[in-house]
DNA sequence: AACAGCGCGGTAACGGTATG
DNA sequence: CATACCGTTACCGCGCTGTT
């Protein structure tokens, strides 16, 4: 093949104007609520990481500890990110930032000012260096991570924490080109303070169109990422204690999967010469796309055209220039496709659509009578769009009215406590069982209703750690999970109107009930106390002895 | 001999509840 | 609302065993 048909192999001019820098973009994707409300949360908002940040940045010491990073753990460092993310949508405007306490407890997911504080403190007493070439930097200079103070607003009386981070840092993001898209609701989720020192890494990686893997010495691994340690290294406590916690709490990033291998050297005693990383590709959903420009005269035909299409399966123009650019047909033609499409789905919601061959029309219909309706629905029909072989003559007749109009959900106030959080989840998934639709006109046939309901018997999603499930909960889950679809609905609805009425011991009881069925001897009822770690079931095949490929989609929690 | 695997035990951090 | 307290979890030093 030749060369010059590679584009990777094309190079950018230097320093050309037109070159969108970190100045140029808002740097953050999705609503600023999904970091503090779980709701809007499912989109998984995404943050922008300059890429000579992360490759270049070193914790070097931090207070009176004397171990680099001390004080910054899991969630010390979650906090900093959210600092960040919070940052860099105003920071070509501004140097002083500040976010309200009540935000900051909300995204940690925490109940104590206290802990706040400790967390600040850590950010605060932390140094780093970066490998910055910008006038006025030293390159080995020691920089606070980010400089954070308490502060109350006198009017609103409301405790905010104000912070600047060093102004080297802010404009390299101004001025950066390379970036990493972070998944920030990740890092509040990870047990772990090592995986937000590698994620990053990863992410840039996977966001990249050519994936070479990431070949460590374990030395040097462990020591980029700041993990200290006396005398001789040790392999073994490396890689149990930094890196398969590490790859365990990678499961909270949806957008790529990470899978490892060690490459054993010579010598005696079989030592490990190399650990090799690799990732795969990271998704990317359909807003992500830039939106392709569509000139007046197309326009003028898809104005002209919606007026035929009912409102309630109209899609927007932004999300057909979002089409036009994933798919790289016409925006126009999308909207005649999406309309021929779905004139076929409402006549035979059960046949397959799309590439995979997996999705059907229920799946488009189920999305259609959800919260985001249109938007979701077109976007998961895109997302696994195959363009169709026309047949001259077929039509189907589409009745604006045979489909149920969405349901909208009021959005979610913050600082609610989890029981609050349960009821609402538990009220929606009762909604769902109901068929969406108190009317019944739309009720999600076998295919797409199992698929939605069993994703409700993963114990690790987060109405049941909201309400504490015990033990048992998570074993009864694991049978529902099993079991035929209209004995999950029936369990599955008895659960919800209890976690509905808070009635805790009640869902209890309802799972001691279908372990006796199941034949499983229920342990002894625990509630209402805690626990510890019961509830993560299926996940200790994921790291295997030499290699393995830790399933990071399996933890999608609501699976919409 | 040089290394990985493994487990014990101690300390700091975390998360929740009770108390002022 | 803030602090004290306590059980659980994360982290780490260390030494022993088995394999190459």
């Amino acid at each position: 093949m030749p060369v010059s048909d590679n584009r990777f192999f094309h190079r950018r001019t230097r320093a050309k104007k037109n070159v969108l820098t970190g100045a140029d973009r808002r740097g953050y994707q999705g609503s600023r609520e999904a970091m503090t409300d779980y709701f809007t949360g499912v989109e998984q908002p995404r943050v922008e990481r300059a890429a000579v940040m992360i490759r270049t940045m070193k914790f070097i010491r931090s207070g009176e500890h004397k171990a680099p990073a001390a004080g910054m753990t899991a969630k010390s460092h979650a906090l900093y990110e959210f600092l960040m993310a919070s940052a860099r949508i105003e920071l070509s405007e501004k140097e002083l930032f500040s976010v309200t306490v009540a935000d900051a407890k909300a995204y940690l997911g925490i109940q104590h000012c206290g802990r706040l504080r400790e967390y600040v403190e850590a950010i605060n007493n932390t140094e780093v260096t970066y490998d910055f070439r910008i006038k006025g930097y030293a390159r080995s200079q020691p920089v606070p991570l980010l400089s954070c103070s308490f502060e109350t607003d006198e009017k609103t009386d409301e405790q905010r924490i104000a912070y600047s981070m060093p102004s080297p840092v802010r404009d390299v993001i101004l001025k950066s080109r390379q970036y990493a898209m972070l998944e920030i609701n990740a890092f509040r989720n990870f047990s772990c303070k090592y995986t937000a020192r590698l994620y990053p890494r990863l992410a840039l990686l996977a966001g990249m169109d050519i994936r070479k893997s990431l070949v460590y010495r374990p030395e040097e691994l462990a020591e980029q990422l700041g993990w200290v340690w006396t005398g001789k290294f040790h392999f073994g406590n490396f890689f149990n204690r930094v890196m398969k916690p590490v790859l365990e709490d990678l499961r909270h990033v949806y957008r790529f999967r990470v899978s490892y291998d060690v490459k054993q050297g010579s010598g005696r005693g079989s030592p490990i010469a190399e650990i090799v990383l690799s990732v795969t590709r990271a998704t990317k959903k359909l807003r992500e796309y830039p939106k392709a420009t569509i000139s007046d005269f197309e326009l003028q035909f898809i104005r002209a055209y919606d007026l035929h299409i009912p409102p309630r399966i109209r899609p927007s123009e932004d999300l057909l220039r979002h089409a036009a650019s994933k798919t790289g047909l016409e925006a126009l033609d999308i909207q005649n496709r999406w309309k021929d499409a779905y004139k076929r789905i409402a006549a035979n919601p059960d046949a397959p659509i799309g590439r995979s061959g997996t999705v059907t029309g229920h799946y488009i219909l189920l999305a259609l009578a959800g919260p985001r309706g249109v938007g979701e629905a077109f976007e998961t029909w895109i997302e696994d769009y195959e363009p169709p072989i026309l047949v001259a003559g077929q039509t189907a007749i589409v009745d604006a009215d045979d489909v149920a109009a969405p349901v909208i959900y009021a959005p979610s106030p913050r600082s609610r406590s989890r029981i609050e959080l349960a009821k609402e989840e538990a009220e929606r998934v009762l909604h769902a069982l109901n068929g969406f639709d108190p009317s019944g006109a739309y009720r999600p046939k076998f295919p797409i209703s199992a698929f939605y309901f069993e994703s409700y018997c993963d114990p690790d999603i987060p109405i049941w750690a909201w309400i504490d499930a015990s033990q048992n909960v998570a074993a009864a889950l694991g049978v529902l999970a099993q079991a035929e679809l209209d004995t999950l609905k029936i369990h599955l609805r008895r659960m919800m109107s209890a976690i509905a009425t808070q009635d805790f011991a009640k869902v209890e009881e309802i799972a001691c009930e279908i372990l006796s069925e199941a034949r499983l001897a229920p342990a002894r009822p625990r509630f209402p106390k805690r626990q510890g770690n019961s509830s993560i079931i299926g996940n200790d095949e994921a790291i295997a002895c030499n290699s393995g490929c830790v399933d990071l989609e399996s933890a999608d929690a609501l699976g919409h």
